[in-house]
DNA sequence: GTCGGCCTACTCGGATATCAGCTGTCCGAGTTGCCCTGG
DNA sequence: CCAGGGCAACTCGGACAGCTGATATCCGAGTAGGCCGAC
């Protein structure tokens, strides 16, 4: 189990956007290249944060993408979430007991990284 | 991202010999029927949990598996380790900075969940 | 009766098949700013 | 000088390919207990 490289192309690019100022707009190809990515994927993930509206993305020359206007309250837990999906780190697929314990014990420990992220916001990093 | 399936069926095979009483032996047919999996496979994802040390294994007639002598000490975490590998559940590829501040803030997070793991043994829920 | 060999019920390990998801590429389409040309 | 068209630089979206890891399955090998027959 793992994090895909995904989110961690997420997370890098916001920081890239945030701490180039907020407002300026970044090319995907400048960002691809400081993380040695294609651009045409990178341009894939970045998809989902705009749909997500943490940034925006302008077509045409000069275009590129920017922070969008709450960028400051951005999460941690919001950038993963966006890439990896909403489901549960754990599911019980035995029998659908709702009552079974261990999904329990997985479930609060999942709780427990997910606050963590949740309180981290990424403009703390600029 | 997600846990394994074979995490799952770790974890409940542990929790199934537990409850049984820790000497008695059980086959892995047994133990693949109540939770649905083949034989094979579970048989499998035991020998790894036998190469750690937690479960012994009876080859021949009346064989089978049973809990190893420090089992009440058994963390979630351990299972989970000896299943997934003890890869860390992020990793910062793109510059091999450690000063990577978002790595940080991930491998923090993750230890919030690995200590709840630790702290939580399967003999709790017997 | 007893000793040894076979048989059966198990686990172990490697090789292999299958499948889903991640990663990445390609191409066509849409959009926007800029330049260039014709009046 | 100005308006309009065309071009170039971008992003968007879908289709598709490759690869890796999870999820099995199969088969031969090893092991232990019990049975059975020969002596």
């Amino acid at each position: 189990m793992k994090y895909s490289r995904a989110t961690d192309y997420a997370l890098h690019t916001i920081l890239f956007l945030a701490r180039n100022g907020s407002e300026k707009k970044l090319g995907v190809q400048e960002l691809a290249e400081k993380q040695n990515v294609s651009p045409t994927y990178l341009s894939k993930i970045l998809n989902k944060l705009v749909k997500e509206g943490m940034i925006y993305s302008s077509p045409g020359v000069n275009g590129g993408y920017s922070l969008g206007p709450h960028w400051e309250e951005i999460s941690f837990f919001d950038i993963i979430q966006a890439i990896e999906g909403k489901t549960s780190l754990f599911d019980c697929c035995l029998n659908s007991n709702p009552e079974c314990s261990i999904k329990k014990v997985m479930l609060a420990a999942e709780k427990n990284m997910e606050e963590e992220l949740r309180n981290k916001k990424i403009s703390e990093l600029v």
